[in-house]
DNA sequence: TTGAGATTTCAGTTAATCGTGAAATAAAGT
DNA sequence: ACTTTATTTCACGATTAACTGAAATCTCAA
């Protein structure tokens, strides 16, 4: 039916999975400066990109590391909510397969960040406005002072943590939504940015 | 002159070194989760409450590090541009003192985030669409869906990327504006219900 | 209930990161 | 030019986080 296509595909199937291996790569790269694990954004990788099932042994030998960490690492993305399980029937073993919408993927890694990032400095903060020596009248100007900047890093993180609440929540087009908004909406000088990057990859 | 205070100075200013103690340590933890050298954040926390220029003798022993430690983390602070040097007349040490605005900030931490996390991710991006092997009509379909993916995933993150670099550029309110303009915005379903979050800490 | 296969746990190891301190360099005063 | 004081650099050691592998636990079919 096909006709012979023009390259073999054999060396089509090794670019494929040769492309499939760089985005794994600098996915898991790009993980530890998240302060992920390396492995766990690899193995999230690597089941976007297949869009395959894969199961445990599966997992393990394409990105060669050990049992034991494939297992905490797909355990981690379930709780993320990025990759889910799927059972085949007559096959007792568990696949896992990722999250196809970017979008929805990018909702759960930024809901998960400020969870784990933006919540406990904001619970801090609350805590260290109440212990601190309160304001009056007659206080000496650097308990003012203090509770002054204390208040306003305070408030500035919670706008950020309501937006983010508001807009990568489980569910809804929140994120997408916002973008275009944004895209759209002019502010302050409308100064047409450098297109700029020319994949100068340092 | 100004009435006897009703709690000892001494009271008073010890709570105010604890409560910027607090302060500092939870910044540096901060630091840590976003690959940040928690003495890099330590010392901008301090300069950022304390409000006060400090050399880097100051610095060392109020936070108990090494010299090396503070130059190399000023320097980098400075080229976050989220501090700035002092001269002091007839002192020859160099003075450091941090941005008092809290947007200036935040947007500084961003938009240095951005560059570091999202910009290079970009560009492999781009690098391996271009080297996979291209979808053409009688591709295989893994071909198709691969080069799909990488292009969800480029776009997703150009999206973001460029409003960055509308909202959290050097200059501008642009991270102000923006979180007001989106708190108010109604987004997809106006469902009024559930108030649901109630501040609740984490 | 048993056992083969699958998964999870965790103590020990390895790798990566961070911080130190002393030596090298730079800057300012005499 | 020389001395003194401030700053930067960097090889090394310390600290922390990640990973391994094998034992323990779980699951399901018979």
């Amino acid at each position: 039916m096909t006709p012979k296509p023009r390259v073999p595909n054999v060396l089509v199937r090794a670019q494929l999975v040769e492309a499939e291996d760089r985005f794994i790569a600098s996915w898991g790269r790009m993980g530890s400066v998240w302060g992920i694990s390396r492995t766990m954004a690899e193995v999230h990788a690597l089941l976007y990109i297949t869009g395959t099932e894969m199961c445990t042994d599966e997992i393990m030998s394409r990105l060669g590391v050990s049992r034991g960490n494939v297992s905490m690492s797909v355990r981690s993305l379930l709780e993320w909510g990025v990759i889910e399980k799927v059972r085949i029937a007559g096959d007792r073993k568990e696949y896992f397969q990722a999250e196809q919408d970017v979008w929805s993927m990018l909702r759960a890694i930024a809901r998960e960040r400020i969870k784990r990032e933006v919540d406990p400095l904001l619970d801090v903060l609350d805590e260290i406005g109440e212990l601190a020596p309160q304001a009056s009248r007659n206080s000496p100007k650097d308990v003012k002072e203090l509770q002054a900047r204390i208040e306003a890093v305070r408030d500035g993180f919670g706008v950020i943590t309501t937006l983010s609440h508001k807009f990568a929540g489980p569910r809804g087009a929140g994120l997408q939504t916002a973008a275009k908004l944004l895209a759209r909406a002019p502010i302050g000088r409308t100064k047409k940015h450098t297109p700029k990057r020319t994949g100068g990859t340092r």
